[in-house]
DNA sequence: GAATTATTTTATAAGTCAATAAAATTTTAT
DNA sequence: ATAAAATTTTATTGACTTATAAAATAATTC
């Protein structure tokens, strides 16, 4: 019956550890020492809460991405106009910057260097963020609200960009900061593809 | 006296295979066997070329950034007027991600490895090509050719997300795809923030 | 407060990695 | 062709890293 009985709370600092230090340094450039450190304790005890290193990035990963996609599925059938849609999106998108920013940091960019089935995983929730966002987008053009040569791939791929770029210099202080950045954003991608 | 009779040539194979393994495995995750690997000779081998490997690293990166702090200049200092400023600048970001792409993608994800001066150099030019940006979205609001109230620093941050985020997924085969993709985020970007 | 369970430490194994030095080989220049 | 210079290999070192197992300690439960 293994790690049936640990204390949530000690386990999520373990894991916000593991996550800032995978933030900062990088999977491969941080060590399991470095991780112990943060938190006070020697390396070796780490693996009383982790099977391997691999296995505490999956489950950081995992954090990083959870709900994206539900949110998302969530605003695409609600009753809001294409425009209010794309809106809504990026402030889904940028929200968990604020609470979770080194979780989501680590799935952007260190989820690449996750094993075989984790990997797979996660990069399938990743791909269908990107299918459900290119919808609205889609939807928006067919309804004529947004311009019909609009690529759609591409105005995907951008808004991604932009979005996902937040987390590289945002400091996760403000969440009104963040509501900011998202309304600002929103403008200028709406700006550009409405008819 | 050490390397000055280097042959350019094969110093550049050298770097094209260490740009190669630094883009596809992170600098942390590459080892310098397998940069010698791809070039069929021993891990000490590489030793002639560099002092080590986060000189390997800083070089890498320097040719990442070169050209890219001139060029955008160039457009400043042009009579070109602000959109097409705007437009050019997105043109000449992309452009190297067709011949140099893992340069510039080690440039973009790897450049935080770097050790004391190096990093600080390679930073140094990042910011100087951040600020010249954002004077080009100053010049146009000034002109009142972009909206009075956009926020300058993030339309900055939002084009600058958006075309680095090209070099994750382009995959560097043909310029023509390149140069459509500069068309369409401009036509975004630009729709976006004219008044 | 005794017993049980949870958590951490100590000790260590096995492997990988960057870097150096000296020898060997290949290439270039005379 | 011979000498000089450039390039690569062989051999090795020491540091660092993940992971395991068993012992020690701390916390919880009955």
């Amino acid at each position: 019956m293994s790690k049936i009985d640990i204390k949530p709370k000690r386990f999520t600092e373990i894991l916000d550890a593991a996550a800032e230090v995978f933030a900062e340094k990088g999977y491969h450039g941080a060590s399991t020492t470095d991780i112990a450190d943060k938190l006070g304790i020697k390396q070796a005890g780490l693996y009383y809460y982790f099977k391997s290193k691999d296995a505490a990035l999956a489950e950081v990963c995992r954090i990083g991405v959870e709900g994206y996609v539900e949110r998302l599925i969530v605003i695409s059938q609600s009753e809001l106009s294409a425009d209010l849609k794309i809106r809504g999106a990026i402030r889904e998108h940028l929200q968990p910057f604020h609470n979770l920013r080194n979780y989501v940091r680590v799935f952007q960019n260190e989820r690449r260097y996750l094993a075989g089935e984790n990997r797979t995983e996660v990069n399938k929730l990743a791909n269908k963020y990107e299918s459900e966002l290119r919808r609205l987008f889609e939807a928006g053009v067919a309804a004529g609200d947004f311009r019909p040569d609009l690529d759609c791939k591409l105005a995907t791929l951008a808004l991604l960009g932009m979005c996902n770029s937040v987390n590289i210099w945002y400091d996760g202080k403000s969440e009104k900061q963040i509501q900011q950045i998202a309304n600002n954003y929103a403008d200028i991608i709406i700006g550009g593809i409405l008819d």
